[in-house]
DNA sequence: CATCCACAGGAAGGACGGGGGT
DNA sequence: ACCCCCGTCCTTCCTGTGGATG
């Protein structure tokens, strides 16, 4: 089969799908030009942006909200149709510092938009602003940079990024730069240092959480775009939002939710959406998340966690600790510290993989209370087929 | 009511592999 | 060629702690 033939096939699929129309119109990235119940965040922003209009620096913003409330659609919302209008007042950046990292990736990253190449690692940081500082000085109109998920970033290396950020403009005369700094923890500003907090929090923009009506009227929204007629009836939508609004109004997970729904009947060859398909659709998501993050999980994680799977009670860090040694023993593999384990033990929880409290238990002392957060033989499943060494546990 | 358990979790730093600049 | 930097995974040493028990 040509190569052509390949691209027909795979059209002709895409124009007999019985299900959907336009299946991106649900992808996470897409950014509608519509954004119910999110006006007042609409407004704020861009009234404070409209000092670029003026040629001048826009106050700092910092956005709160949960996941999935909107939070960078609107901001990628206003500032791509800002930009449209007047294109030749400012540019802006987006980074999502989930992705890059690392302040030695965002900082590489503003540079490479901004024109510079600069390698993967091997700079110094110091090396890293100075040429940042070369860069923007050659720059003409204002630079707006939005720091998506930035709570993850601080709290993992600290907040001078955002200090030398808040601070660069005193360096520059011709374009001044403003951060636009979006976070899901609420508290995270009170862990900023007060120089940064006092220049990051000059505007301050909450995203409330969407109710299940709420969602409802999103995903009706964007399923007609989506899907073919008569492929969903309004049970399905509400069904989505509901499982969605459970989970505090989470719009991404919502549209996850639709359009793997939509997938499922498809491969059946459905020509409707049925709630068991959605019911589907949320074990298939879920075994995706739980996939992905274990089968890149470092090697001594996946002996944790093998471990943890031995027993169906709930596991103290300490017998957590003994039977990771002992296999590790019988594996003829050096173990890592009882401290390295706790901390393993609080990744896996980040993650969602465990639940892990902190409890006390007076006389018997503090300790974790350590039990599996998803279903059993799918981690053992997972495991056995991401590592050789130790599916040898289960043969 | 003090004690003391079984850890929690912070701080500092190191080994190592991937990558620089000059 | 030489020395330097970074991120990741890990160690060592440490101080802190809620409440059942004696």
């Amino acid at each position: 089969m040509s190569m052509s033939d390949i691209i027909d096939e795979v059209l002709e699929n895409i124009r007999n799908s019985a299900i959907f129309k336009n299946r991106e119109y649900l992808l996470p990235d897409y950014i509608p030009d519509q954004l119910p119940f999110r006006e007042r965040q609409i407004k704020e922003i861009v009234s404070v942006m409209a000092q670029l209009y003026k040629g001048e620096r826009p106050g700092n913003i910092f956005i709160y909200g949960l996941t999935g409330t909107g939070k960078t659609a609107v901001t990628k919302f206003v500032l791509s149709n800002l930009q449209k209008r007047i294109p030749d007042k400012f540019s802006f950046i987006y980074i999502n510092t989930r992705q890059s990292d690392t302040p030695y990736r965002v900082i590489a990253d503003i540079l490479e938009w901004l024109g510079d190449k600069v390698p993967f690692t091997g700079l110094s940081l110091a090396e890293l602003y100075r040429r940042l500082l070369k860069s923007l000085m050659l720059v003409k109109n204002n630079v707006v940079v939005v720091l998506d998920e930035i709570d993850a970033l601080v709290k993992k290396y600290n907040d001078d990024i955002l200090y030398r950020l808040t601070r660069i403009n005193s360096e520059l005369n011709k374009s001044k730069v403003s951060l636009i700094g979006i976070t899901n923890d609420i508290q995270f500003i009170d862990i900023l240092d007060p120089r940064v907090k006092s220049s990051l929090g000059e505007i301050e923009i909450v995203f409330p959480p969407y109710n299940a009506e709420e969602l409802t009227e999103i995903l009706k929204m964007r399923a007609n775009l989506a899907f073919r007629e008569n492929v969903l009836d309004d049970s399905i939508i509400s069904l989505c939002s509901a499982l969605a609004a459970r989970d505090h109004g989470d719009a991404r997970r919502a549209l996850d939710l639709l359009r793997v729904s939509g997938e499922i009947a498809e491969r059946k060859g459905k020509a409707k959406i049925t709630q068991d398909d959605v019911q589907e659709a949320r074990g298939e998501i879920e075994k995706d998340r739980v996939h992905e993050v274990i089968s890149t999980l470092p090697f001594h994680s996946k002996l944790v966690l093998a471990s943890i799977l031995s027993s169906n009670d709930r596991l103290t860090t300490g017998e957590v600790y003994n039977i990771y040694s002992s296999l590790a023993r019988k594996m003829g593999i050096e173990v890592v510290t009882q401290r390295r384990v706790s901390d393993i033990i609080n990744e896996l929880d980040m993650i969602g993989i465990l639940n892990a409290k902190v409890i006390n238990r007076g006389r018997y002392g503090k300790t974790k209370e350590i039990s599996l957060a998803v279903e059993k033989p799918l981690v053992i499943k997972i495991l056995k087929e991401s590592d050789s060494k130790i599916a040898s546990i289960w043969s």
